[in-house]
DNA sequence: GTCTATAAGTCGATAGAC
DNA sequence: GTCTATCGACTTATAGAC
């Protein structure tokens, strides 16, 4: 029995992924790719045929792993406080530790729409909000009444914004404001608590 | 008198900018410059010397405009909520505008480390912490005991993060959600509601 | 200034030896 | 499977006529 994938076959795509992630479908060279691999250039159309197929293969895997991601961050079922602060922490140390693929996927996204279609068929089958954790969580912290009434959506895209913003504007921000690196602990641990101390006060119940 | 730039030049750098814009550094073709501009391809040249030198150009004015877009949203000077919902208002306006814009910013920005430099000291003499109106505003609103003490930086990486996040997923976040479509003025306003709520309950004193 | 024509270089792809 | 060598297409850049 051969694997399906071979040793050299393995590692072209593993370096083909951080170079397309650096420098994006058009900036990526077949030939530092296949210096990066250690193998000669012919042997990625041996393995891929084209850049065109190669890159479809790498940006297919990252967009899985993008909501993957996001996914594996939800914390098990307990009271929606911890939950969220839970969340909040994962989330941003997840980002941290691959800002490459946010920035990718959020630039590469909008030329890719059949792909990220049938990626979500596959991930969420049926609707795709419905099978979101999050959002289920959310809506059943709202019926428990352990938050005040929110759509689920808007808490949803405020939650992520505020963790990938910061770190995947890293540049720019680090330059603003000189002694900050969002990829550091110290920082990643700060910015999860105010995030998360915003986001509790936020949606407490008025009575 | 002769103006800097001429009409050709002008209408030149307009088209580049949108190429630019849309397809990055590496994926825009001086060719389709030349042709949405309706000129010669040799005429780019005359006027820009090379690709890279017209990129540069490009990018710089981006960039500016990235920053004077947000500092075009901070309004006039009032109570830090009526601040604080315009201002969430306006911004989310204004990468509604120009989507394209921050998502080229966030992805060439990692490249060009020292032209941002060169801009920041530019637009903000000095320290460019102090100099941001925003940070200033809310520093004022803690010390008049309008909200809670808050780590203005981070407050500013959350209203930046809410605003711009869902506007730049859109392609991926519309198939999410059918029936969603986050450059509609519809979607922006209940947006803008949504955030300004949960940050005026997240951040009132707690006596 | 603006064009045509073409040079010079880069890159993806393939043929063919081993 | 893996390499060398090279082709052919595309892209930036320039020379030169008008």
């Amino acid at each position: 029995m051969e694997p399906l994938t071979t040793e050299k076959e393995y590692r072209i795509l593993q370096v083909a992924r951080d170079v397309f992630l650096e420098k994006g479908r058009q900036g990526a060279r077949m030939q530092e790719i296949a210096e990066r691999a250690g193998v000669n250039k012919a042997l990625l159309h041996y393995y891929f045929r084209s850049k065109e197929r190669l890159y479809r293969r790498v940006f297919e895997e990252e967009v899985v792993r993008f909501f993957k991601n996001f996914m594996d961050t939800i914390p098990a079922e307990s009271d929606f406080k911890t939950f969220l602060q839970e969340f909040v922490s994962n989330y941003l140390h997840q980002v941290a530790n691959s800002p490459q693929l946010v920035r990718f996927v959020l630039w590469e996204i909008r030329e890719e729409g059949e792909v990220l279609t049938g990626v979500l068929q596959r991930l969420f089958q049926g609707d795709p909000v419905q099978n979101n954790p999050f959002i289920r969580r959310v809506l059943q912290a709202v019926q428990d009444g352990e938050i005040r009434p929110t759509d689920p959506k808007h808490l949803f895209f405020s939650v992520v914004g505020m963790c990938v913003y910061p770190i995947i504007a890293g540049p720019l921000l680090e330059r603003l404001f000189p002694n900050l690196s969002v990829t550091d602990e110290q920082f990643i641990k700060e910015r999860a608590q105010e995030v998360f101390q915003l986001l509790w006060q936020g949606l407490q119940p008025t009575t």
